[in-house]
DNA sequence: GTTGACCCTGTAGCGGCTACAGGGTGTGTC
DNA sequence: GACACACCCTGTAGCCGCTACAGGGTCAAC
């Protein structure tokens, strides 16, 4: 398999495939006569753990914690779940953050009726007023 | 007011401020004798309104946009409210993709109720299967 | 024989900082 | 006056996870 079939297979661009590769998360494959990467099925199977990984939006090092667990199947997984939890529990952070932001833009975004000079702008007016400890709209409840 | 001074004051890095002014988002100021940057009360002023908008996750070049506003107080604010309504619609959407993310990490947790060898971990399992299209607990119903 | 699709390596860029290294300056204490 | 220490300066490199070249080689089809 070249690397674009393999692209093609994994849903992935080659370059992340490259990429991947370079920091050591997929292992090199053999090359052919002419130099080009030569893939063989595992090669598939690991990139699509990997993608499965980052579309939960786990970091690469984290990835590279879980392969080390499809490489050692007798080690205890207690490891595994500690990582899902604590990528739990950043997702769960990061959702709060974000709506707190959500209240924050939509209060921000009544402060301007009608559209008008920007001297009269109820927007820019709430982010230029409050310098130090003020009232405003985006430093108040938010968390950190 | 010494850089350090301005950073107390706004609670912004030294470091982040003059990466501002590197990017031209704050103007540079004068220098003292010794060659130390002397802010005045608009560069705290500014500062403050970056802030402010870094805290509503508004990027670095939609805030020097904004501040082209603050700037000329006589241009219509049409292009500010759309700006805001931007930003609002990209927060949702990284929610919408954060609240399904958190459902599938939900779900991927529960496949490993006690820790066990790695060979047995049901969430190993779900990341290591479905290798194309198969039914996954991250690629389905997931958003983009 | 020439087009075009693919492959290779290596390097630089994105955003928004952060962290040095290697130096200068200002203030206080002994 | 000698030293420590906090602060300031410039410049550069690193973080993450790619992405996008530049400048070349290879292979199959027409
Ligand atoms: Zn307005
Ligand atoms: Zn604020
Ligand atoms: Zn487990
Ligand atoms: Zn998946």
């Amino acid at each position: 398999m070249k690397i674009g079939e393999l692209a093609k297979a994994a849903h992935v661009e080659v370059e992340t495939i490259r990429y991947y590769e370079r920091i050591g998360l997929l292992p090199a494959p053999a090359r052919s006569h002419n130099g080009y990467r030569a893939y063989a099925g595992m090669h598939l199977e690991r990139l699509a753990f990997i993608r499965h990984c980052r579309a939960l939006d786990i970091a690469l090092a984290d990835v590279a914690r879980l392969l080390r667990f499809v490489d050692d199947p007798s080690a205890e997984c207690g490891e595994v779940d500690a990582l899902i939890d604590t990528q739990l529990a950043r997702v769960r952070a990061r959702l709060d953050s974000l709506r707190t932001l959500e209240d924050q833009l939509v209060a921000l975004r009544s402060q301007c009726g009608a559209p008008d000079r920007a001297a009269q702008c109820g927007i820019l007016h709430e982010l230029e007023a409050p310098t130090l400890g003020d009232a405003c709209v985006c430093h108040g409840e938010r968390p950190q």
